[in-house]
DNA sequence: CGAATAGTGTCTTTTAGACAGTATCCA
DNA sequence: TGGATACTGTCTAAAAGACACTATTCG
């Protein structure tokens, strides 16, 4: 509350962003190579500052999204708030990380600012034990585990995907971002008897190898029911 | 990222809490009446600054429940951040929304500095349109939607009940939050397979209306499987 | 005894999981 | 033709949902 004479103090504000894609059938996060102190040449998540006082938080992190990654109109929703008082030697940055996933991209990453951007296997830095900076490990570990959970019950896995996929590169992303093996004939049927999840699109067909699959979109539902249940 | 001679905007850091407890087997939320402007006199969830530059965000919301609703040891989780720049009249204020979930309590609200802090049913801000200051109509709107999911795949409900409780009361819960009716039967079958959900607190019972029931305690478990399906 | 809540059993329908078999492409 | 992937069908076991019934308390 305020009262009296006492004035709040004020922090810096800045945006993380934890971008996942799918890369070869796994999981990949976009870093940084930080270009200036603290953790100079070290490997970050994009983010940074606010631009300006009246700059909304997540307009901030559209544009560190298009800046450093040159991705715009893509999936983007707030992770949480890490504001530890030593989380910064430059002061007190309260730092709003947010998740992002991008469909399968063109290898390099287009029209990017920075130079040392690079996908990185997720499981990297996960299992193996790959350094980052500040907090960026918690808010990573953070990211996934919310993207795994959403892939349970909502249609987040097609954000995955381009405009149009197959069944098949749909079982991909669950495969990937869960780290299981799923049985495509049962992984069919549930999918189609997920109401709204997905719909035909047109009667195309694409391939590769073997038998092309047909084509679907994204449908219409937020909320899957009855949910994609990861065991345990 | 930071460059050359531009400084960074600052912000004042603010949280908000979005305490909910059951009275009458009803949810509740605790509102205080505020006694400053901007707002004065208009109700709104309790809240306020970061207390100093060293103060951790959820050091100042635990800070704040135990100030203004005079809770301690009770869940806490992070809800997300609201930071529009025009949310506050008096300037750019971000503010940390946190959910808070209370057990059954005395009537009134112990050990409280806030003069007019109040239960109020959740149905009379959401479907009746109750006013509330801010953008805390909102705030509430996403934290009720948090527990909501939550007690889906989650042993939170047992955060709404006292040390010990019996089915029926934390039947009572899953109906409260969610609005729907359950049969007990099945509720008790669903509880009871759900591993390590609720653990019997000895051979105790406890009455007020025909036959007592077995008393539980919550389980080691955190997240829920089987989920408690909360069928669309 | 009846009213009220606690707890068990059982039946039916739905869903998950395993896996056989057919279809359609390419080389 | 064989190799590869797409898709369909079928069986079994588990879980969800409906609901009859018994148990234990109070007054």
């Amino acid at each position: 509350m305020t009262k009296g004479q006492w004035e709040a103090p004020s922090v810096l504000l800045a945006v993380d962003l934890v971008i996942l894609t799918l890369r070869h059938a796994r999981l990949h996060v976009l870093l940084i190579e930080r270009g200036v102190e603290p953790f100079k040449g070290a490997l970050a998540l994009p983010g940074g500052f606010l631009r300006d006082q009246d700059e909304a938080i997540e307009a901030a992190a559209r544009r560190e999204l298009s800046e450093e990654a040159g991705l715009v109109d893509v999936h983007l929703e707030m992770i949480g708030v890490y504001g530890k008082p030593d989380r910064d030697p430059r002061g007190r940055v309260v730092s709003v990380a947010y998740l992002a996933i991008a469909p399968r991209l063109p290898e390099p990453v287009a029209g990017t600012d920075a130079a040392g951007a690079c996908w990185t296997p997720v499981e990297q830095i996960l299992s193996a034990g790959m350094e980052v900076a500040f907090d960026h490990r918690q808010i990573l570990v953070d990211g996934v585990e919310r993207a795994r959970a959403k892939l349970e019950h909502t249609t987040l896995a097609t954000a995955f995907c381009g405009e149009t996929f197959t069944i098949s590169e749909l079982q991909q992303v669950y495969e990937a971002v869960w780290g299981v093996q799923l049985d495509p004939r049962n992984f069919y049927r549930k999918v189609q008897s997920a109401r709204g999840f997905i719909v035909t699109a047109g009667p195309m067909r694409r391939t590769e190898n073997g038998r092309p699959a047909r084509l679907f979109k994204a449908g219409p539902v937020q909320v899957l029911y009855p949910p994609m249940v990861r065991t345990v």
